[in-house]
DNA sequence: AAATTATACGTAAGCGGTTACGCAAAATAG
DNA sequence: CTATTTTGCGTAACCGCTTACGTATAATTT
């Protein structure tokens, strides 16, 4: 018997039940007696204390938000996932959630039953982000029983709630963009064949070429950084030195094959067109600025938290995919083929 | 009476507070008997909850992540919190501590009564991260009981745990650079003033400066972004256009002159040397790579946080402030003057 | 006016652990 | 061998709030 509650409780002579009723605005408690106890909270600057009240209901008012972890590029670097978790974070900041971040190391990944935040009950839910993440890893999630969304990833064959970007309306988008240009001499710059996105990125490239009757020359790097872009267009322009153009499957690679492109003495977008997708923050300042598409990276972070309140307060909705659109920022790496 | 230490004593015949004490390994339970215990709690997968030991020690177990909001940038997006906060995620993930992050948006910093994480006792100790938090912010996050430690900021006449760079030094080291290289009329680009650091850096350029006999050339730009640089070099030169070289404040500060001087058909490093400091992401990939002073915000990161540990295990001891060392690291926006 | 239902509130048992205190048995001291 | 300390363990209160259930009173129905 005690904390503030039981204070006001006694100081107004009725019992903590009927103060906690008033407090939480519940029924069962008579409308003046409520006006009391409320105006005694507020003078008292009451603030229910989470701890007590989520052991109660068993929840923790928290959220995480978790990005797999990278060779190379520590996850929260990522600019790309930063922004997500900004939208994330902006949507948590108006309820009474609070959102906790960790990055998903091999260790972690290989023993899902360890995974701390799950094991101690820390979380109400979980965002997984990133592409990477192995489905293994995913499933010993939701076996867990608290709610799982996955943004930029989804899952074959299993119904699960997550937001993404529309990889193949972009790539459409972007790769038509190339074609009105004149380029029909197009490759493309793939990531890992197991990346969700990257796939239906290089889908979407393929529609379009495939409806004027050319092919695309694709080559899948083995990873998706900038000197893996830059490996990846050496390679592609050994085997297809009459490409105009390409298209890369995400900014970071687009950029490593400007770079490489630039060192073997050819001009973009002069002599070479490359458009990326993202919409990275350096997209803009690179040299040249990048067309690409742009990923409204925020929105998908404001999605998935809404739905995962949505889910949280609806415990039994079933899982649905959402998805974001996105748009194509012509800049300037590319250009009119042939120049005149 | 129940949960699983309950479950545990009732099988073992034995009481709940005694598996308590075993599984803390605390004094007062006999060898055979833990052994037991602990074998069974193994058996069981046992993991305490973290919200019941909580309430029952009063502490949350997490940790506050807080950054400044800035305009244009959300705060999350912003490469060099982001690396500080990877160092702080690693150290919390190796103890029993989760970090939850948060911006700290204007309706935040000018209510601070307000603020949720403290109000309903959220975290145990916080990190704010950011040199533009207005100390009565801080004041009153300190007033309020739980450990506050700065990151990237201090505070002047109040003794508190923070980890800063060493400004001065590194900002000496590239002057130093720059003179090397024979420039003598140099220029430099300076943040608000009431930036610590950026006071700090500026220090550090005017003390190499003086030690020569020459006289600096500083220009305040009204805030940190690219396109203040761009705006605090075209000044700066319509004022000095004998300026050789210029020393930033910061990478994006770099990158805007860079930026506004190649638009002025000035080449860099050609005409002009430009050095930068963070060492952001993107110093390497610009176009001349920038030479910068390098801070290892990882391992700021790292230190704040092994800090914050140990404040919150030996919570009266004296606040400190420790600065770890950077350097210069040298590409190719910097060149000897005169070309030859 | 009696029967039924709704409302206001109290009681007490949780939620899942921790810990001050007490007491008997074992270990150590003198 | 007694006096004292240490060790091993149980009892029960506590952390601060929620909620199922019970009861008396008020409101509604018939």
């Amino acid at each position: 018997m005690s904390g503030i509650i039981n204070q006001i409780a006694k100081e107004l002579g009725v019992s903590g039940a009927t103060v906690s009723r008033a407090l939480n605005d519940r029924p069962g408690v008579g409308d003046d007696l409520r006006e009391r106890i409320l105006l005694r909270a507020q003078e008292l600057n009451y603030t229910p204390s989470l701890l007590a009240r989520g052991l109660a209901k068993s929840q923790t008012y928290n959220v995480g938000f978790f990005i797999r972890e990278k060779p190379g590029i520590p996850a929260q670097s990522d600019p790309f996932y930063a922004e997500i978790l900004h939208g994330v974070e902006q949507i948590a900041s108006r309820t009474n959630y609070q959102v906790t971040i960790a990055t998903l190391t091999d260790a972690i990944v290989s023993k899902p039953s360890e995974f701390r935040f799950v094991r101690e009950k820390r979380i109400d839910a979980m965002i997984l982000a990133g592409p990477d993440i192995p489905s293994d890893f995913i499933m010993a999630m939701m076996q867990s029983g608290i709610p799982v969304l996955l943004v930029d990833n989804r899952l074959s064959f299993t119904p699960i709630n997550c937001v993404n970007s529309d990889d193949e309306d972009g790539a459409y988008a972007a790769l038509r963009h190339l074609l009105a240009l004149g380029h029909t001499r197009i490759g493309a710059i793939a990531g890992p064949a197991t990346w969700a996105s990257s796939r239906r990125r290089v889908n979407g490239y393929n529609l379009a070429m495939i409806e004027v009757g050319h092919t695309l020359y694709v080559h899948h790097g083995d990873y998706t950084t900038i000197t893996s872009g830059e490996q990846a267009f050496t390679t592609l322009m050994k085997h297809h030195p009459e490409l105009t153009a390409i298209c890369a499957i995400n900014d970071s690679m687009a950029i490593g094959a400007i770079r490489a492109a630039k060192r073997e003495g050819k001009r973009v977008p002069d002599d070479l067109s490359v458009v990326g997708f993202d919409d990275i923050p350096w997209a803009a300042l690179n040299d040249p600025p990048l067309t690409t598409v742009h990923i409204p990276k925020q929105q998908m972070g404001k999605e998935v938290a809404l739905r995962l309140m949505t889910v949280l307060s609806e415990p039994d909705l079933l899982p649905s995919e959402i998805t974001v659109p996105v748009r194509l920022v012509e800049r300037a790496s590319t250009a009119a083929y042939p120049r005149r």
